[in-house]
DNA sequence: GATGGCCTAATTAGGACTTCCGGTGT
DNA sequence: CACACCGGAAGTCCTAATTAGGCCAT
């Protein structure tokens, strides 16, 4: 039975093997991640309704014990975590880590089957149309035969506003290109400790509501991603202005600098302010910390490629490399995200409600410091099974997911064959439409 | 030689920004 | 005055789909 809480490697069991982790010098071939998601559960055929409560939020991430055992989770987690507090020894800068190693780097490790990651969002602020995610993987077994045919093929549109059917395929990083979208750097860096709430915080994270803190640094992060130097608060806060059309972003009126998610997915980690990190105000605005702000805007700009680096490095990692804990914290216990409310019970003025949401498949889940974890990861070799065992307990626990997911995916077929059509609940058509693409690598099911 | 499958490179279409701009509000 | 914010318009970049051509096996 598959856990929420349970940490997945992003369907890498099939293409990892962690001999190769060690092999490969710079990227190791795991993905981190918790998935507390009600959605996932529907998606193997469990009834997340046993775990979820509207009533009571908390219960979301109340699971019962598994076979592996609570524990094991959770000492996971703190495997994960010692590794993230592993000194990195490349020291990433910021620059290097969101230019750079962010999502391409994970190209030689992560093929194919890792490509839509894809989490919920439902409930959130509306539940959004599977079809057509469903309808992508579903397909997906009759596709050999007939790409061997040289016909030409219905032309695959890509996403197009204003319908948020943003398709986050992650072998695009796996070329080179630097796809990550905005929305999707935005939401690594609320869940990145280096940055936030730094230069970026959460508001109202039960909204999605979050706050540039430092818009210069933000969007400079961003032109340093997107390889453009000259990239300004302007030039950034016009793409995110594009999103309000796509009901990707909304607007907080009355708010300068604050945007909302129209969507999150319910795994995000939320960092907090008490997280650690000090809140870094804008050097426009009405503080006068631009002294730490290695990204001091208007001063550096000239040596944005050194400069910046260098600060940010000295600046970035030390406070945030310690909590007060000595770890990061975006285990469970942080990643309270109450049940989200109906949109309009928003304490938050809002631009008129875009018709769309975000796809809630297309929701990025890899954060940065799940990256980071990756970065480390080789590092792993050096473990001493005393000490970091739970690593490798994460890949067996990889692997008896994906079996278990596997069963459960029988399970839910069978089932939902001898139901009536008539009485199928929707939320078990969504599972057994769904539920393989999401955690059983295509290479198997498919074949 | 004809046919069909496979592979690769070139072309094309389209999405996601980026850049620039003029304007308004705080 | 500086800055946030808005949205139109044109352009760039990148990716995936399509197409054409070459190679090879039957």
């Amino acid at each position: 039975m598959l856990q929420q809480s349970e940490l997945i490697f992003d369907y890498a069991s099939d293409h990892i093997n962690m001999s190769q982790v060690g092999g490969h010098s710079e990227y190791p071939s795991v993905i981190v991640e918790q998935v507390p998601h009600p959605h996932l559960l529907s998606f193997s055929g469990l009834a997340c309704e046993q775990l979820q409560t509207e009533d009571d939020p908390q219960q979301l991430f109340e699971v019962e014990p598994c076979e592996s055992g609570e524990e094991e989770t959770m000492e996971t987690l703190v495997a994960a975590d010692s590794l993230l507090n592993m000194d990195c020894p490349d020291t990433l800068s910021l620059e290097q880590h969101y230019s750079q190693t962010f999502l391409p780097s994970l190209a030689d490790v992560i093929t194919t089957p890792v490509t839509q990651v894809t989490v919920s969002a439902g409930g959130i602020v509306g539940a959004v149309d599977q079809s057509q995610w469903h309808s992508l993987h579903m397909k997906k077994p009759a596709a050999p035969l007939q790409s061997r045919k040289r016909g030409r093929k219905p032309r695959h549109r890509r996403a197009e506003s204003p319908t948020p059917d943003i398709i986050v395929k992650k072998d695009k990083y796996n070329k080179g290109g630097n796809t990550l979208y905005l929305w999707q750097f935005l939401m690594e860096l609320l869940q990145d400790r280096q940055v936030c709430p730094r230069y970026i915080k959460w508001t109202n994270p039960d909204a999605g509501i979050f706050k540039l803190v430092n818009s210069k640094a933000v969007a400079r992060l961003w032109g340093k991603h997107k390889n453009k130097p000259d990239m300004n608060y302007e030039t950034m806060g016009r793409a995110l202005r594009y999103y309000y059309q796509r009901g990707i972003l909304n607007k907080v009126e009355g708010q300068r600098l604050v945007y909302q998610f129209s969507s999150l997915p319910k795994d995000m980690i939320y960092i907090t302010d008490g997280d650690g990190s000090k809140e870094e105000k804008d050097d426009d605005h009405d503080d006068n910390s631009d002294n730490d702000e290695g990204m001091s805007d208007d001063s550096d700009d000239s040596t944005v490629a050194s400069s910046d680096q260098s600060v940010e490095e000295e600046d970035l990692h030390p406070p945030q490399k310690k909590t007060s804990s000595g770890s990061i914290q975006a285990t469970a216990p942080q990643r309270t995200r109450p049940a989200p409310r109906p949109s309009g019970q928003r304490d938050t003025v809002l631009r008129p409600a875009s018709s769309s949401l975000i796809q809630e498949n297309h929701l990025p889940i890899v954060s940065a410091e799940m990256l980071r974890t990756l970065q480390n990861l080789q590092k792993v070799q050096s473990l001493q099974p005393g000490g970091h065992a739970s690593v490798f307990k994460t890949a067996e626990l990889l692997g008896s997911l994906c079996e278990r997911q596997a069963a459960a995916e029988v399970a839910v077929n069978s089932r939902s064959a001898s139901e009536a059509p008539d009485k199928k609940s929707h939320r078990g058509q969504k599972a057994s439409q769904v539920g393989t693409p999401l955690l059983v690598p295509p290479t198997s099911s498919d074949q």
